[in-house]
DNA sequence: ATCTTTTTAGACCATATGGTCTTTAATTTA
DNA sequence: TAAATTAAAGACCATATGGTCTAAAAAGAT
């Protein structure tokens, strides 16, 4: 008798799951939900069908668990630089800009919950709640982070911190745009410029 | 022999191209490229398959007419009142707002380029191309405009209007984003008044 | 009335889709 | 070593896909 708690049983996994999950992310991310067939994302996770409608259920599934890997690793890694030491005013500052440059040239796919909700948004309700609980909760943090650039004196005490806070994470979703059509690394910077330049 | 030019030879087309492409664009609109199949298409367009290819080529052709006749019609409603006879700034208002609540509550469909720029933007040259130049274009009407608010004093000669005009329509991307996933009315207002603030 | 031209309806096609099933391989438990 | 359990590989399935082809219908031209 197996005496350990969790012992694996039968033959093991030849696959990580938290990898093949990234690389569904990934390509999700850049394809889209739709535009994805079932070959081409096990050819990228390198996994077997079977392992796939195992480990993570169906298409729809894996696409969700990939939205929450992304939310819990690259989403966060942006969002974390808000609550940095230092100037809090700052903070935003670093989170917008790394934003606006989050990836190569090459490969422009925007943002994975931004493509997302333009992609689900209005026919998918379950997905709809989830992007739109995101979006609250960005807006939150940066709610928080002004507020805090407030108690600092970085800002005046008349600014409606969760006013403006709404207004950046829009910004930012719209920089996420933009990116896709190739717009140039100046004209994204301006916006994150212009969009601050209003807390002063 | 025919002495009229344009005289239709053959039996005569039972639909109106123009409707059937309206119709076309909506369903693109609601769904998207991918999720939209050709035989849901030619149901809604009420007619039938071959008269498609005929007219319109393939669904490809069809969905980059249908982007054209979006900008033509759609969003051409919503820039023409930038240049509507008051003030300029007022209009710049009003457009803005009219983009936040564009929609029923039963139809958040959101923007149909915004929603095209994150199917196709970093995957599709071609369709970045068109995109890119009515963001081009849009960020244009709004300069102008803001160009007529400088000379009639209502707002500051110190503004950059190229760049306030660039983050106001990043701001309306944004805003076709937030109806799609049912973010309240007040909410989009806010940010379009938060936006407007910065010109004072 | 006959010939042409064009439209319409839908059968048809090769391929792609998401999902299931079967077989074989690998490992643990007993 | 035998039984049990799980994974991997890919055959298989019903259906859906975008696109083409055929045939009949409807109009004008002569």
């Amino acid at each position: 008798m197996c005496h350990y708690i969790n012992m694996a049983k039968g033959r093991p996994q030849e696959f990580n799951s938290q990898v093949a999950l990234e690389k569904a992310m990934n390509l999700f991310w850049s394809q889209g939900y739709e535009a994805t067939g079932l070959r081409d994302l096990l050819k990228h996770m390198g996994i077997a069908r079977q392992s796939m409608y195992n480990t993570f259920g169906d298409k729809r599934s894996l696409f969700l668990k990939a939205l929450a890997h992304y939310e819990k690793t690259v989403s966060r890694r942006f969002l974390v630089k808000l609550d940095a030491p230092g100037s809090p005013l700052e903070n935003i500052r670093e989170a917008l800009c790394a934003w606006s440059c989050m990836e190569t040239p090459e490969s422009q796919r925007g943002c994975f919950l931004v493509n997302s909700i333009a992609e689900f948004g209005s026919q998918d309700t379950e997905i709809a709640e989830i992007l739109r609980k995101h979006t609250d909760y960005s807006v939150e943090m940066f709610a928080q982070t002004l507020e805090r650039a407030k108690q600092a004196g970085e800002i005046s005490f008349n600014i409606d911190t969760l006013s403006i806070a709404r207004m950046l994470v829009n910004t930012g979703n719209g920089l996420a745009l933009l990116r896709k059509i190739q717009t140039s690394q100046d004209v994204l910077d301006d916006i994150v410029e212009r969009s601050l330049a209003m807390l002063r």
